[in-house]
Parts: structure tokens; C-alpha cells; sequence
DNA sequence: AGGCAATAAAAGCCTTGACAAATACAGCCT
DNA sequence: AGGCTGTATTTGTCAAGGCTTTTATTGCCT
């Protein structure tokens, strides 16, 4: 009834799932190019996927990992060896609950808290570039469109 | 100036960035899922990546792998190895251009053909249960949205 | 014709995410 | 206490993308 595409009619090239995907490789590869290009950032290398992580932690921090794999739709295998690389560059430590032996409470060292700010930066200011033009209502419009969607996918069928 | 993040008040978990990474995995599993749990389309065990290049060859064609690269925001080495997979399948054909010998066409083979129209289904079918809810216009500007944020990611500095 | 830069595709290697199996622990039931 | 079920994390393996190099070809310039 509702239908926003029609079967014969749908455009991937204009419709909401293709360009979805573009904006995001687009977002993510000046990210990524980003943090190469400053000569503070560059030496440690972080990815714009380990950056959604150290973001995560500093801002709202992980009762657990597998919580913070649910909070960034991450795989859980795939998060033991990002913590493992981001352990190894001395940005997060990881340690054992005490209360629930199962669980892992991963922070940000205080290396990790010092090189977050500029990371931070560059971030905003990559997504800013791309809202170039946008008032703030479009901009909270965005944002609203967008979490409708994700809670039409938690809605089960 | 028209900036719409501030870098200190700026978060992630509702800003436009995190979001769209959200939405995006979210979706890109529900068209997993669905292609696997279709009893016709499990078959050819299509990915929502492959199900990605197959839609663009069929309702648009490409000039070459490179230019089919270009459109869907894929790397060029990746192209090469799922055209193989696709080759396997027998749903797309390869084959050298005559005109300038570099190029590789590649076009749907019929059973291609044959097969897709389910899968644009399937697809229309998810992208339609995320955007529930949505009225046309509202529909229209999120669309709107993208393509200016693409537009702006071209745009260079 | 020969040289040269640009472009296209493919192949190789590396990294990393996805999925499955294994292990460890907690909570509940009996 | 013992057993069962569910959850958390880790590890192994596989699949796939990213980057770099190689080869083939074209178009331009001399």
C-alpha cells in the first residue's frame, strides 16, 4: 500500500539503497585520507574503522565488547583483533570484569584520550564538507530519516 | 560558518555519519537474508554485492569493468575476481571489445536475464519495509539528500 | 616508425570482515 | 552440587576488498 518504490519502475542509480552505499565509501575514503594526510595523525595509522571504535569508547565507553560490536555494527570476531591492533598501538587496554568474569572492558589509554580530539576533528570537518549547503533543520531531517530506518529494520517483518 | 557540527558538541551515536553506516549493514543483511531464505534464488547463493553489479549491467549497462567500477563505487582488482564468480555462475559473459581492445565488455548471459527480476524484488521489498512510514516527498528528499552529499564529496575542498 | 604517457584489466600479496567452532563463565532449575 | 541453557570472548578458516605491480593497448607527439 505504502510502497515508496514500485517493482517496474525502481532506479538502484537514484533510489535510496545505491546511493546510500556511495556516500558512505565516499565518507570513508576522505576519512581515511584524512588522517593520512596529517602529519600528526599519519604516524599512527588509524583507520576510519578504528576510529568509529576509539570514537565509541571515548564518548560513551562499552559496558563490554560485545556491546560495543551491537553499538557499531561490528562482528565480534572481527572486534577481538581490532582491539588486538588497537591494544598493540598502545590506544586502548583491555582488562577483565570483576563482577562478570565473561566480559572484557576495553578503554582508552591516555595516549588513546590524547590522540582522540584531533581525530575528532578531522571527522567533523570531513562530514561537515559533505553537508556543505544543508540548513541545520535539513541536517536534523537527515538524521531523523535515517533512525526511522534503522528502527523499520529492529521491526521485525 | 554554515558548518553543522560543532567539533565539542558533535555525537556521533545521532550524527549522519554512524548513522548511515548503521542503515547501510542493516540493510545489506536483510538482502542477504532474504536472498538465502527465497527457495528459487538460494540457489545461486547471490550477495547483495553481486546481486549490486548484476542490477546496474541489467537496467544500465557498462561500457567496461573499470566504468562499472566507477558506478558502484567498487575497487577495480575486486571487479575483476567477481565477474569471475558471476562468470561461474553463468550469469554474466566477458568479452573483449572490438573497438578498443583494453576493454573487457561484460553483459548478462540470458540466464542473467532470467534471474534477475526476483532479486529486484527482493530488493524493492526491503528497501520498502525500511522506508515505512515514509510519505513519497519525504521519500524524494532523502534521495535528494544523498545525491547532495555526493555531490559534495566530488567536490573538492 | 619509435617513444612516451595514460588507461584498462588482471594477478599477487596483504588486511580485514564474516561465519563457525571452541572455551569459559553465569544464572537458573532440580 | 550437578546439569542445562544462554552469553562473551577468542580462535580458526574462509571470502572479499584494497593496494601495488605487471602486461596489453591506445593515443599523442616527434
Amino acid at each position: 500500500m505504502g510502497d515508496i518504490y514500485e517493482i517496474e519502475s525502481y532506479e538502484p542509480r537514484s533510489g535510496a539503497g545505491h546511493l546510500l552505499g556511495k556516500v558512505r565509501v565516499a565518507m570513508l575514503a576522505a576519512l581515511d585520507r584524512e588522517f593520512a594526510a596529517d602529519p600528526e595523525l599519519a604516524k599512527l595509522e588509524v583507520t576510519s574503522a578504528q576510529f568509529a571504535v576509539l570514537s565509541w569508547l571515548c564518548l560513551y565507553g562499552a559496558r563490554s565488547a560485545s556491546d560495543l560490536c551491537r553499538s557499531i555494527s561490528y562482528d565480534a570476531g572481527a572486534m577481538t583483533r581490532m582491539v588486538d591492533r588497537l591494544e598493540s598501538k598502545g590506544l586502548v587496554r583491555r582488562s577483565r570484569s570483576a563482577d562478570d568474569r565473561r566480559l572484557v572492558h576495553i578503554e582508552l589509554t591516555d595516549a588513546g584520550n590524547t590522540a582522540f580530539p584531533p581525530m575528532r576533528a578531522v571527522a567533523v570537518r570531513v562530514l561537515n564538507r559533505f553537508l556543505r549547503g544543508f540548513s541545520k533543520s535539513e541536517a536534523r531531517q537527515l538524521e531523523s530519516f535515517l533512525t526511522r530506518m534503522l528502527e523499520n529494520a529492529h521491526a521485525e517483518v
